[in-house]
DNA sequence: CCCTGATTCGC
DNA sequence: GCGAATCAGG
């Protein structure tokens, strides 16, 4: 096994097209596979499966006959966060992270936290194990890592 | 300000 | 080929 970087190997590709093709934004994808939103983007590039130009022009497109909807409320990350969490009421929860739980993928449950845990030099992939809420890939702790590192992931590097 | 994806460019 | 820095748009 190679005990260099792992880099881009078919496994990533292949959850790197997956993910594209489900929809899903470049900055879920970089922090599913592990790796920050340009490494995605690079390589989203490279493999010339960029969504032709800008996903912003899509998005003007996509109103068509749009009757003035009628909310004004703005609303920004919140929406995401409570998307996650399952509703906006939700406390600030900040469940420690348990190692303890980890396991490989044949005992990944529904509700088991689908966050990687790779140490430098093992081969065999786990996974946090952590009790994750109900549609949602990873529990509390490491969710808010996967979604929200830090202010511009400045901390993202590595 | 925040976010998004896309390109550039040093490595 | 890789990805951080930068760019461009919302």
């Amino acid at each position: 096994m190679p005990a260099l970087s792992p880099t881009w190997t078919v496994e990533r590709i292949e959850l790197l097209k997956r993910h594209f093709e489900a929809g899903l934004s470049c900055r879920e994808i970089a922090a599913d596979i592990g790796v920050s939103r340009n490494a995605v983007i690079g390589k989203l590039s490279r493999l010339n499966l960029t969504r032709g130009r800008s996903v912003d022009e899509r998005r003007l497109q996509d109103r068509t006959s749009a009757p003035r909807a009628p909310k004004a409320v703005p609303r920004l990350q919140f929406e995401m966060l409570a998307t996650i969490y399952g509703e906006a009421d939700a406390p600030v929860v900040t469940g420690p992270i348990d190692d303890a739980n980890r396991c490989s993928l044949m005992e990944l449950r529904e509700y088991s936290c689908r966050w990687p845990i790779s140490t430098p030099g093992a081969e065999d992939f786990r996974f946090c194990g952590n009790a994750a809420q109900d549609g949602q890939p990873y529990c509390t702790g490491h969710s808010r890592l996967a979604y929200r590192p830090n202010s511009r992931g400045r901390l993202m590097r590595g």
